[in-house]
DNA sequence: AAACATTTGTCCGTATGTATA
DNA sequence: ATATACATACGGACAAATGTT
């Protein structure tokens, strides 16, 4: 009997890990709303683990903005104001900016067909309408260029500020538009004739519309 | 006996966030140095508390990047490598940039008074050669600015990269020049005229010329 | 005002996994 | 290969703090 060659570790989740990961995707699609109470207790019953873990996990959600822990009192889930996609989305803006222009010097033919690649599908989902595909997607594409600017600063940031804007979505219906997909096409072709400067400002324009339309539909 | 007026709570502090507090510093500081082993029972011992806390800190300290756990094996410190410093820099100097643009319309008399004592105080710090000092200070002039700029994402991203910055300077001599007090007169200068995308241009000038000074004294 | 209920904070023992002899 | 030593991961009980009746 051959010996399986996959290797894959079964990357041992710790207990922490998965009530991290599972509080997270909650809080993120609305499962646990804003304001609720969290009572660790609770949560490890639920779990099927103790309370170490759990605390463990709510302080790094904590750290991330997703719960507030009053000590001695209560741990609840931070609240989701519409206004604050209006401070999320600028330094989301320059960073992504940033990181392209950074990009640059490493953009490979390989890059560039799983930027194509990524973008046709993104065409496909936006013309679908499946707007949390679309923002997944999306997410693909800005995260090649996160990597290819080999950063981890930059990578660890992004990661952060991301998980955010997938919150507004769930709650504040945070859409991408038709015009990202040209946006798109417009970094991948200054990327292939290594234009940095020319990448940055595109990359930095498209959120920075990403902003201003976000505030067109909810003011006006 | 009257009451005293100043109702400061004593903020009470917990036994995690004093070790995290300790820790992170004597990790800064390089007390505890890049690849030491960090064990958790002897931490405990050493700072009078049991292995809970110890550990909560420690998991904070490894998302800040301090710290890197290897489950089931070990904890250790850091490395601090020399060319991180050149991955630090430009997401802080984008950020700062921004903050300084957000900061603009926010700026008032009162603000701009603290600007301008804070660069007195950093001008002796530089001229009397005390480069920790004139670290701090420029940390306390940039902070000004990013509590103006009223973005907590901001506010929290530029902390953590500072706390690299600080790092940096205790391992491999960081430090401030002459020029910077200049660009804080000029960065003063353009925000009491409103002028934001000057401030922001400056600011960015400010810290990319801190990024280049750094490279040619490390290769040349 | 004081005792109670609730929730978080801390302690420490044990289980589990890793490296080494 | 097995056993041993050791460090972390987890569990459960107790202590401390808060709000309430």
């Amino acid at each position: 009997m051959p010996i399986p060659s996959d290797h894959s570790k079964p990357v041992r989740q710790s207990a922490k890990e998965s009530a991290f990961n599972q509080l997270q995707q909650w809080i993120i699609d609305g499962t646990l709303l804003p304001g609720e109470k969290l009572n660790d207790n609770e949560i490890a019953k639920a779990l099927g683990i103790s309370r170490t873990p759990v605390r463990e996990s709510l302080q790094l959600l904590e750290v991330q903005g997703f719960v507030k822990m009053y000590p001695g009192k209560a741990t609840q889930v931070t609240e989701v104001e519409k206004e604050s996609i209006n401070d999320l989305l600028p330094p989301l803006a320059v960073l992504q900016a940033l990181a392209a222009e950074l990009a640059v010097p490493n953009v490979d033919k390989d890059i560039l067909e799983k930027l194509e690649s990524i973008n046709e599908r993104f065409k496909d989902a936006i013309h679908s309408e499946n707007y949390y595909a679309a923002l997944k997607i999306d997410e693909e594409f800005h995260q090649i260029i996160v990597d290819a600017a080999g950063n981890k600063y930059i990578y660890d940031i992004i990661n952060d500020l991301q998980a955010h804007v997938r919150r507004q979505f769930f709650h504040n219906s945070i859409v991408l538009t038709e015009q990202s997909i040209e946006e798109h096409e417009m970094i991948i072709k200054n990327m292939r004739e290594g234009n940095g400067e020319k990448v940055s400002t595109i990359m930095k324009e498209n959120w920075v519309r990403a902003i201003e339309e976000f505030r067109s539909v909810n003011k006006g």
